[in-house]
RNA sequence: GCGCCGGUAGUCUAGUGGUAGGAUGCCGGCCUGCCAAGCCGGUGGCGCGGGUUCGAAUCCCGCCCGGCGCACCA
């Protein structure tokens, strides 16, 4: 039996991992509130992260970047151009049609691509609807960047952009970090946060939001060593389904390769870009995605985005959606640090012997709501007719539960202070004597909890407990002292099935 | 944004014009004493707004939200 998206969506709701927002009020497409068990899976997921790329390396320098900037860095970005669609829609059919598109189509060129030229170039072209020859309206504009406006008047010149992208933030402080943290190529700069994008229509529960976290590095390299990446052991034997774009068109299957050999192969666009989906990969599959569900799709050229020069999404087989999107890995060569420079007068490159060049930029860059969906995907099990959520022990909500046996006083007291013991460990602990033990287990095989401490009656004869494991049931007796040692092991050396 | 379908306790669901019912959850009690046992009691609902009608969960209109298809997804 495979799991529906409305079965995830249904536990989320019932057991307070995620909920549309302003619910009491009808909810707003596109924008939820994660509850606890929900936050603390995304804090979890978010924290692993930071460690991965970011506190476990030399090289990665993290940042947070305001999400409101000067609008001017996304006129350098490009995204107030290319971020904003003209549409025109058929009178008659309610087809729409991106305006560029249709002119492209129609063989004409325009210089600019205001409304008002867009206009008269479909109005004197006599452009009609390409499905059904229907009179086309007047073009609407459709940003997909949210705007707001700060100061006390609202006109056209105190529009504000909420960042639809944390890369920027990255870029514009280049050369304040790279002075500040001396740093020299190559580095990385690292940040999460949340981001907007007016989407048309959000769907599939969060797989499409308007308001969603992202973590990105932007990884700066010398254009002329881009291949030459002193880390690339790390990643070589990494193995994962690549899909590149001629097998794409030549509808072949994905084929199973190792890093390594993906780059022997040529088909990355430098070294440092196998690398870093290299670490995408070993990192997703390091908070339990199964690497059978993972495939690196490299984006065909009517796909990329403005700035990218070559890109790998990698794609997640959810089982109610198919192959989707949850990460990107683009080649941003020195698209953002050239446009930045051009556009403020401030000097974005770096000299070396003597010889000013811009550094070329990785940029990987991770859906977290989308790798959350995932997650709990792939962790849902059904055991005995009821749900068993398999989380790796890095990202379950909480720790170790614990349960007495009985709710009788001296039960509840010796909880408390196994309870106290534990949080004094730093372990996030969940406590639960309200009801009987069978219910309890479920309940935390719900929400994910590897593992529980129950008190019985031979807990107060020789100070041990029982260890129970959500994945097999089975329980181990352990004195109290040894606890934390042995909790610590097992999260750290769990091995997912 | 267009088209089709839908929206009843936290969750699942019965109810097609006449007193909203059940299951589950949650809270309390009794009993039991290691994997959602049982019994008793309690809590909690017709997405929002307008209209038709003596009377609307039910019919009509608008909106909001969701699902599917199209379009969109740099």
């Amino acid at each position: 039996m495979s799991i529906s998206l409305s079965d995830i969506a249904n536990l989320a709701k019932r057991r307070g991992f995620i909920f549309l927002s302003g619910e009491i009020y009808g909810g707003i497409a596109g924008f939820y509130d994660y509850g606890p068990i929900g936050f603390g899976i995304k804090r979890r997921i978010l924290d692993d992260w930071w460690w991965f790329f970011v506190s476990s390396r030399d090289d990665v320098y993290g940042i947070s970047p305001a999400i409101i900037t000067s609008p001017k860095v996304w006129v350098a970005s490009g995204h107030v151009d290319e971020f904003i669609d003209i549409l025109v829609e058929c009178a008659r059919c309610k087809s729409r049609f991106k305006a560029e598109t249709l002119l492209e189509e129609a063989g004409i060129k325009i210089q600019d691509f205001s409304m008002e030229s867009v206009k008269n170039a479909i109005k004197n072209n006599n452009i009609k609807c390409p499905k059904c020859g229907g009179e086309l309206s007047e073009p609407r504009c459709f940003n997909l960047m949210i705007e707001a406006h700060v100061g006390a008047v609202k006109d056209e010149s105190s529009v504000v952009y909420l960042r639809p992208e944390i890369a920027q933030g990255m870029f514009t402080n280049f050369k304040l970090i790279s002075a500040i943290v001396g740093a020299r190529l190559p580095f990385g700069i690292a940040s999460y946060g949340k981001v907007f994008r007016n989407e048309i229509s959000p769907r599939g529960f969060i797989f499409r939001l308007r308001e969603f976290e992202i973590a990105e590095i932007e990884y700066f390299i010398d254009p002329n060593e881009q291949n030459n990446c002193a880390l690339f052991s790390e990643v070589e034997n990494i193995e994962v389904k690549i899909w590149t774009k001629e097998e794409q068109k030549r509808e072949l299957e994905p084929k199973e390769r190792t890093i390594g050999e993906a780059f022997n192969e040529g088909i990355f666009s430098n070294m440092w870009h196998a690398y870093w989906a290299g670490k995408a990969v070993e990192w997703l599959i390091s908070i339990g995605i199964k690497p059978e569900h993972l495939r690196l799709r490299e984006h065909l050229e009517t796909e990329l985005a403005h700035y990218a020069k070559q890109t790998f999404d990698i794609e997640y087989y959810f089982p109610y959606l198919g192959w989707k999107e949850i990460v990107g890995i683009a080649n941003r060569t020195d698209y953002d640090l050239r446009r930045h420079t051009n556009m403020s007068g401030e000097k974005l490159y770096l000299t070396k012997n003597g010889k000013e060049f811009y550094p070329y930029c990785i940029e990987p860059s991770f859906g977290i709501d989308r790798i959350f969906l995932a997650i709990i995907t792939e962790a849902y099990t059904v055991r005995d007719g009821k749900i068993v959520l398999r989380l790796h022990p890095k990202v379950a909500p909480y720790d170790v539960a614990i349960l007495p046996l009985l709710k009788k006083p001296k039960f509840i007291a010796k909880a408390k202070e196994i309870n106290t013991m534990l949080k004094l460990e730093r372990f996030a602990t969940y406590i639960d004597f309200s009801g009987k033990i069978g219910k309890a287990y479920a309940k935390i095989d719900e929400i994910g909890i590897p593992f529980a401490i129950t008190i019985d009656h031979k807990t107060f004869e020789d100070n041990t407990v029982t260890i129970r494991f959500r994945d097999t049931k089975n329980q181990i007796r352990i004195q109290v002292s040894e606890l934390a040692k042995k909790l610590r092991e097992l999260k750290y050396n769990y091995i997912m099935q």
